[in-house]
DNA sequence: CTAATTCCTCAAGTACACTTGAGATCAAGA
DNA sequence: TCTTGATCTCAAGTGTACTTGAGGAATTAG
């Protein structure tokens, strides 16, 4: 009910017009059309670009938020257990990278007090865990 | 002294030789040239790149990394003092983002527990210290 | 000394996340 | 009804962070 306008929903969610249809393209949104060809959002999808907005402001990729909203039906509002099973996957995700950004200020605190003076001791220059599993190359360093 | 070719530098971090050059363009690293040409690099600057990988990995962003590095020597080691003093600075934008990522996981704790059933009351649908200060648009959700 | 590596520069390409513009259609208020 | 504003599609452009490729010179291993 009360179907919104992709204006409205801009207006909403503080997104660009732009942006929401670009969304639309990953399968994040998935509107429906009036007779003239115009997109109709439901209230749900407020709630879908919040969340997009967040996770993305966040610095996770459209494609790991796209495939948590995979999970969410396409047409009808999600309930109440959807959303919760979003809410505690992505969680996960939050939790990681709080752990990683811990784990870089503790070095550059050791930094603090060591001066980095010992190429050998100094835990930023041999940062194993936030490097990645395979091989050289500065791909993905926050991977999940 | 032992100074080290680009191609030392990138296996001694792990990044791309590509990738140094690039970061050279953004006056990141300022290696010496031999005379046939050749880029020759400091040991200090194999922890400059540590520095860089670290914080880019975290989502920051280049400009940032290279406005905090700006404040080391160009081609003399840098001091205990001056990784110290970067590494502070560079400590509170850590903890700013560890806050705000805090913050996110909280209304997603409350989005488990509500259902995300009330607009009105979902944390996640008004995220407004999320959210830039200066008006609707995506931009920036997250600086500092 | 030769051959294989490595390195040089510069231009162009890639991937992500969007924005901008052109040309045309649809919707809504005076 | 008219006209302004919103929306449509599709192509191309933007910024960030690099990578790839071409053509050529320097370095190093045998």
């Amino acid at each position: 009910m009360a179907d919104l306008s992709i204006g409205d929903l801009a207006a909403r969610t503080g997104l660009a017009v732009s942006a929401i249809r670009f969304y639309e393209t990953h399968g994040i949104v998935q509107p429906l059309r009036n007779a003239g060809g115009h997109r109709r959002y439901g209230r749900a999808d407020i709630r879908r670009l919040s969340f997009v907005m967040a996770a993305t402001g966040m610095g996770f990729s459209l494609a790991d938020v796209a495939a948590h909203m995979a999970h969410l039906p396409a047409h009808k509002a999600p309930t109440k257990a959807d959303w919760s099973r979003i809410s505690r996957n992505f969680r996960g995700q939050i939790d990681a990278r709080i752990a990683t950004l811990e784990r870089l200020r503790d070095r550059l605190d050791g930094c603090i007090g060591c001066g980095c003076l010992s190429l050998k001791s100094c835990r930023l220059h041999n940062p194993a865990d936030i490097m990645a599993k395979d091989g050289p190359g500065p791909r993905k360093l926050i991977a999940d």
